[in-house]
Order: C-alpha cells, then structure tokens, then sequence
DNA sequence: AAAAAAC
C-alpha cells in the first residue's frame, strides 16, 4: 500500500500560470488513505525511476580499467580492485563494488580510497571473527535491534577498529553513529572507573556535534551501547562541565559529547584535559569545518594530543573545500562514499512547488495542510523569528500539536519540544537550520521546506529528516521568484535523485555574483507581519474554508513513530 | 554562497 502510495503521488507539481487565479489550486501532492483520492499512477506501465533504486545504485560511472590489478594489497580483497588512479603524487587504491547489502530497497555502491583498506564486514559476526569484540557490546547491538550491518557500518567499523583514521560520506540515516560509536566502546578497553592499566584514566573518546540536540541524540546512541558496563558517557553542558572541575571527578569519565563551544569554554578554564583521547569524531564534518566553527574545531584537536589519536569525520555531505581542510587533519586516512555523492536517498518523494512569492506562502501552507498528511511534519524556515510567527500564525488557524524549536530558545524549551516530537505528540514542528542536520525522527515521513535551502547541503540534510532507516519520505519545497538563484542548483539534485524537473528550471542561466548579493540583502518579513499586510484575508478565508479539516485529518493515514 | 548555531 506504502509502495503504491508513492507510486501514485508522482514528482515535480508545478503550475505557474494557474496559481495566479486560484491560491487553492496550489494543495499539493496529497498522501491520502483513501484510495477514491489517490490519482492514477503513471500511463507507462514501467517502474517509476523513483522506485528503481539498482539505477540509482548505478548512477554514477567508475572509471574501470581492464587489466592490471597486481597491487601489493591484491591479496587483502578477492573481488573489487577496480582501479588504480594517481593521486597526489602517491598511488592510491579505489576499491568500488555494488554492496551487497541491502538498506530498505536501496542498493548502494561504496567506494573506498586510501592505503591498505581493511576488508569490509557483512555481518556482525564476521566482525567477531576477526576483532576481539566485548561480549556485552554485541549483547547490546542484538538487544537494540542491530541484526544487520548496513553499508557504512559493514566498510566503516573495521577501519575503525584497526585504528585507522576515516572520512565517512554516507546518506542520512543510514546509521553513521553506530559506525563511530561501535568501534570506540570496543576499542576503549575497560571504563575509566575500573582498573585500566594501559590505556589510562579521563576522557579517552570525545565526540563533537553542531548542535545540543544532535549531542544529546548521540549520547543516547551510546548509552543504548554501553548498558551493562560502567562507562561514564558524559554530554557535555554547563551543568556537567561544574561536576567535573574536580580532577577526580573527571578521571572517571570515559567519553564526552559536546558542542565545540562548551568544550572550549571548559579547555581555557583548565578544567578539562583531553591528552589521552585516542578517539576524536566530527560529526557533520562540513558543519563543523565551515567558516564559523573551523577555528573552534581546531583549537579542541590541537588539545587531543595524544599520539595515538584516531581521527574520524563523518557527514552525508562533504563539499570540496570542507573535504580537503578534513583530509589535511587526518593521518593517513581511508575515505569511503556510500551512494552518490550530495544525492538524496531515493527513499525520499521529492517535489518543488510554485508561490510567486513570500505573502503566497502561507496560503500555500494551510492548502497543503487541509489535505491529509501524514504527521509529524518538518517544516523548515530561514530565520528563528519566522518559525515562530509561522507556528503562531498555524495556531491561529485552528491547527493544533504545533511546535517550534529554534536556538532562540531556551534549553528547557528545547528538549521539550523535541521530547513532544519523540513521543508522537507534535503534527507539525517548525523549525530553522538547528534541525536540519543529524536528527533521527523515525516517525517524521514529511518535510517542508517552508523558505527555500540556501544550499545544495542544507536541502540534502533537511529532506533527509524523513526516509530514514529504509523508510519511506516525502519533502516539498517551496520556491518563490526570489529564490532563482538556488533553484537550479537544487532541482539538479532533485534530477539526479531520479525525479523529474521542469525544462525551464534546469535551462536557468547562473546567477550573477552580483544579483545573488542584492537577493541575499533582501530581507526577508516576519510571516506573522506578512500575513497581517497580505496575506490575512486569504488566510482567515482558508481557516473558514479548512474548518473541517480537522475532521478529514483524523481519518487520514495517521501512523506516528515514536523512538 | 548564506543563515544559524555554538557560550
């Protein structure tokens, strides 16, 4: 039923001349339960390219050599040295090969560079036969419902257990924590608190994140690992920065997640030494390396002085420039791509839809959102000011289980609103950037971008909130004329996940430095203030007009996850 | 390329 829902909602809805007359006109794509609303699918007959995910496997070209594969590592690998590529002066191995893991329908291919790459794992149980594993960490994985590796978790977690340094790209949600996680509970020898002669006392893995919620998810991640033994996973806030001014205090602890701030906060008031962590993890390492955090990031890895220090990175996306900062910190590292590179999963429905501009927005919205759904929704704002006059201005019309979270909040409101999302009792939550990278919301299957993405990596992190873990998602982007210059860039993506695009989209020219720079001065209204001046009337029309959608809401397709 | 987030 799921598959023929997708199946039946098509791509790209789009219809410029028509929005002009009829505000309405713009509810788009529908996920409804009731087969008397689902259009027809496709005349053809054949799969939809959306739903052929081998193709998508296939979508990127390797170059192959025939021939000579007589490296002195020929014998680390039985089936897939496929090429061999100068690189930098220094002769670096590619090792690609279709995985024959299987994620949800996705098949992906992996791709791996770098010197002596250990042989992947299919199976949690050829990791034991060839690591020494602790018991209790496999317990933990069966008993957290870890059966089967998935891509970057099969290639990722032998590299890291033979301490190597990696660069991991790999979609959203196809399991990158557990891929850094793992291999640190298994490598950390015994926690601080019990005797642990070699590898010392204090801080010996530190995890660093963008955000407090993506931390405090992490945390949770490892203390699903670490049930059963004494490991002092600490997350890192003002709080329990005060428990550890002590030394003894913070000789027990064994692993630290944090936001670099905090952590650096902690560093320049000497109350913290991190000269024996041997594991340090970027989490959405191009977040972390971009202009605003590098010089946080490489103030703490100057502080990891150890000289056993692993370095990890991780992230589902990794521009160039952010790529070779992260390459020029690791030592000797292996890089392995999953999938293609900046594409969506191709579990994700994408479609972009047309509102002339900012006023039309808001009627849009509570067109889209008098149809049924399937909550909770994500939907996404530039700035924390319009995601909470949107919410307010939901509330007002009538529409209940709104949320906002944005870092203009304080803590407490935070991690409820969060809190409400993982218990299923938010619809809709309204949100900026701060959501938009590393959040596992198993139960969120749609994502609004209410203000268009300002790049490519923003819309690739936000549209991956949904389709995680193999399930289906749905993302609908808004763009108004004044977002030309980006649409191109983010149709492409959509193209290359499969999707169709308008021609005249793709046929756009490249903006002008000079245009991009007046638009971004542009300054955008409060959506609160923008409905007052335009857009109420409709709005209250559409309230009217809506009144019973609270009705047809309730025998929509409602199926909440919770985690 | 640009806003948000980090304390």
């Amino acid at each position: 039923m799921e598959a023929f829902q997708l199946l039946s909602r098509g791509g790209i809805k789009f219809n410029k001349k028509k929005f002009k007359n009829d505000v309405s006109l713009f509810n788009n794509a529908k996920s409804s339960s009731s087969a008397t609303d689902v259009p027809l699918g496709p005349p053809d007959g054949d799969l939809p390219s959306e739903l052929d995910f081998f193709k998508y496997a296939q979508n990127t070209s390797v170059k192959r050599k025939a021939g000579d594969s007589t490296g002195p590592d020929k014998k680390r690998r039985i089936d897939d040295i496929v090429d061999k590529e100068e690189d930098e002066e220094r002769q670096i191995e590619i090792h690609a090969q279709e995985s024959n893991i299987t994620e949800g329908y996705a098949k992906h291919r992996v791709v791996t560079k770098g010197f002596n790459v250990p042989p992947h794992a299919n199976t949690f149980d050829a990791l034991t036969n060839r690591y020494r594993i602790p018991s209790h960490l496999l317990a933990n994985l069966s008993t957290n419902g870890y059966t089967q590796p998935t891509s970057i978790q099969s290639y990722g977690i032998p590299i890291l257990l033979e301490h190597r340094d990696l660069a991991a790209i790999s979609p959203t949600g196809t399991g990158k924590t557990l891929t850094y996680t793992f291999p640190i509970f298994s490598s950390l020898g015994n926690p601080s608190t019990t005797a642990n002669s070699d590898a010392g006392l204090g801080v010996r893995a530190l995890i660093l994140s963008p955000t407090r919620e993506l931390a405090h998810q992490i945390h949770n991640e490892c203390l699903k690992l670490s049930q059963g033994r004494k490991w002092k996973v600490v997350l890192f806030s003002k709080a329990t920065a005060n428990t550890l001014t002590d030394k003894k205090a913070r000789d027990k602890v064994d692993i630290i997640i944090s936001t670099p701030l905090r952590l650096i906060a902690s560093i320049r008031s000497g109350h913290l030494e991190l000269e024996n962590v041997r594991h340090l993890v970027l989490d959405e390492a191009d977040r972390m390396l971009d202009s605003e955090f590098l010089s946080q990031v490489q103030e703490i890895v100057a502080a990891c002085n150890h000289p056993k220090l692993q370095k990890a990175v991780f992230s589902a996306t990794l521009p160039a420039n952010a790529e070779k900062i992260a390459m020029g910190m690791l030592n000797n590292p292996i890089r392995v791509v999953v999938g293609t590179k900046d594409t969506p999963l191709p579990l994700i429905t994408q479609s972009l839809t047309y509102v002339a501009d900012d006023p039309s927005k808001l009627p849009s919205l509570l067109g889209y959102l008098s149809q049924p759904y399937n909550p909770p929704v994500l939907i996404f704002t530039s700035s924390q000011p319009r995601a909470s006059s949107l919410a307010e201005e939901l509330i007002l019309n009538g529409i209940s289980n709104v949320d906002c979270l944005h870092a203009g909040m304080s803590k407490k409101e935070r991690e409820e609103a969060i809190s409400r999302m993982r218990k299923g009792m938010s619809w809709i939550l309204i949100s900026t950037e701060v959501m938009a990278r590393g959040m596992d919301f198993k139960g969120v299957r749609e994502v609004i971008n209410y203000d268009f993405p300002t790049s490519v990596q923003s819309y690739i992190h936000r549209i991956g909130r949904t389709g995680r873990a193999g399930r289906e998602g749905k993302a609908v982007t808004f763009f108004t004329d004044e977002d030309a210059s980006y649409l191109k860039s983010i149709a492409n993506v959509i193209l290359q996940s499969g999707f169709s695009v308008p021609d005249w989209i793709l046929k756009l020219p490249k903006p002008s430095k000079i245009k991009r720079r007046t638009m971004g001065k542009t300054k955008r209204p409060d959506t609160v203030n923008m409905a007052r001046k335009v857009g109420r009337r409709e709005a209250i029309k559409k309230r009217d007009m809506i009144a019973g959608s609270k009705r047809r809401r309730e025998t929509a397709d409602i199926s909440v996850e919770t985690n």
